[in-house]
DNA sequence: CTGAAAGCGCTTACAG
DNA sequence: CTGAAAGCGCTTACAG
């Protein structure tokens, strides 16, 4: 099935040339003849030559490729990362291994681990809570940018949303909106992104003057059904409450189903508000107003900078800021 | 940065053997006395060694990568898909390179020949209309499982959803329902995909005595935008229209986002049938009547055929076919 | 400007 | 049961 690989070997005896020659062109290293440039061009081009990554790799130490590390690619949050990463990536004729760890840290350490074996020159992950030592002792030796990671590692690089601005500004727009009793479905606990969260949701209200209720305040893992169960028991044992801000859009989801079954109207018995503005977003009814993060760019800018640290060795870079914007729709 | 790799001649030292009789306890490949094995196993486990994939690659032609290139991750199709491929790669230590074609044939070409550089032992594709060359050219030389691939190529095996099957389903349902005006948008042409899909249709259509009108059929890339501009222009050209079937759940919510501009009730004046069951689907209001595909276990089993095909080089194998179901909720 | 030598970190026969 | 030799397909100094 497999044909017979070619070789350096083949395109040097083809161009009568030795196969140090042939790598001196096809790397542009040194000055060459460019008489003999053109017969190993053209060599190459008969043979439909193309170096082995892998046997290049053996001495270069350099494998052009990238780890990927997400919570779950499936999360829709990811996939416009992804495809920020692998965009950029391309730029550069880097290729890269996608990964999911669940955000269990077990799973992270393995996947670190096959990266290594694996020799990719560098990666890109979004740590889960509790990941320091993974990350501590994978930045040793490779290359690593940490999305939305609030410690800072020696040999790793961090790229940030100001998640807790993007919380104040979704309450602040709340609470001027005469909303005074707000919820929140805060995410699953214990994690940084949770706390960071609920600190812009406080931050809100004390502004304000408004009293923090923690009994208003519901993790649970952040996904639709949760939200539905959350948002329930939030506004049966609380019907005072008239907004809620929820960590992401689906639990907003949730809290819009659950509105609806208990026969609230949204926005006008009770505002909702979402985070990260997913695609989905958009499409319910009514389109969701969310906390916008422009994903993409998340990943391009990741990429960019795990780019830089390649280029550098060494060097240290300071951390990547990427901002949020309201999102207003028709949901609050 | 980068600290000194330790090599299997770090390990054959401490433990005081040949690099290859480390080679042979960590591949369980001959037998070793059980002494010198603890003693290699130790010395392993004191190092923290970890075998060069790309030096045994080097050796053993095999990398334990494999590609998948997909149109776009961000199309939310993909994710589930991707995360089946990925998991079931993971269960035998393979990692999958991610790329995205856009379903553009030279960047398909490009992505294969790049996974050709990088060595991947194997590819799964999601091929683009036209693509035919590409396949052919690559199925010679390294396993490939092309996903709703009509066509068949020597080397390559095949992953089929039965699109059209989910067609007529869909179809049938809205003529048992009474409909027998009936829309549809197509999708981007020209496709195998719209083919099948249109196929499905008109026999639903043909098999119930009804006429096939050629103008209630549109084509159009299937994004949310055109759908809600099709079904506009369908609407009201055609008022008599009281169903429409898209070619996938991006152009039904366009559809459904005209029905609600037209003042048209979902699905009392307009019933909606949409492709896919994306994630979405059910969080639309009203949820979106779809047929199903499991993308997650099309991917587990476009890998699963994949690592069939590596263990059996040579072998041929038939297409593997993915069932489809009505799933009925309150857009029809 | 170009080639001979050495080596990257492994595994595969081949001896013993 | 274990080691010495060769080689996978490249690039990196080093000569000339």
């Amino acid at each position: 099935m497999k044909r017979k690989q070619i070789t350096i070997e083949d395109v040097a005896a083809l161009a009568g040339v030795s196969r140090q020659t042939v790598s001196r062109v096809l790397n542009n290293k040194d000055i060459v003849a460019e008489a003999t440039r053109q017969r190993v061009l053209s060599a190459v081009e008969e043979l439909g030559y193309r170096p082995s990554k892998v046997a290049r790799a053996m001495v270069t130490h350099r494998t052009e490729t990238v780890g990927l590390v997400v919570g779950d690619i499936a999360n829709p949050f990811f996939p416009e990362v992804a495809r920020g990463v692998v965009d950029m990536a391309q730029t550069r004729g880097y290729n890269v291994f996608l990964c999911n760890s669940d955000g269990n840290v077990e799973q992270e350490a393995r996947i670190l681990h096959s990266m290594a074996e694996h020799a990719v020159d560098g990666i890109i992950i979004y740590p889960g809570f509790g990941g320091g030592d993974n990350l501590r002792a994978f930045a040793e030796f490779v290359p690593l940018v940490a999305v939305n990671c609030f410690f800072d590692y020696p040999g790793a690089s961090r790229v940030m949303v100001d998640t807790r601005r993007g919380a104040k500004l979704a309450v602040n727009y709340l609470i001027d909106k005469g909303h005074t009793a707000i919820g929140m479905l805060a995410g699953q606990a214990p994690s940084l992104n949770l706390m960071r969260r609920v600190r812009g949701y406080r931050d809100a209200l004390m502004a304000h003057g408004l009293p923090v209720v923690t009994e208003w305040i519901l993790p649970g893992s952040p996904v639709v059904a949760r939200g539905v169960e959350s948002a329930q028991q939030l506004l049966t044992q609380y019907p005072q409450i008239t907004a809620i801000f929820a960590y992401n859009d689906l639990l907003a989801v949730g809290a819009m189903r659950a509105c609806q079954e208990l026969g609230r109207r949204v926005p006008d018995d009770c505002a909702i508000v979402g985070f990260d503005d997913i695609p989905l977003a958009a499409m319910l009814a009514p389109p969701l107003t969310t906390v916008g993060v422009d994903k993409y760019e998340l990943g391009q800018r990741a990429m960019n900078r795990l780019l830089d640290m390649l280029d550098s060795p060494g060097a240290t870079f300071p951390p990547v800021y990427l901002d949020v914007e309201l999102v207003i729709r028709e949901s609050a």
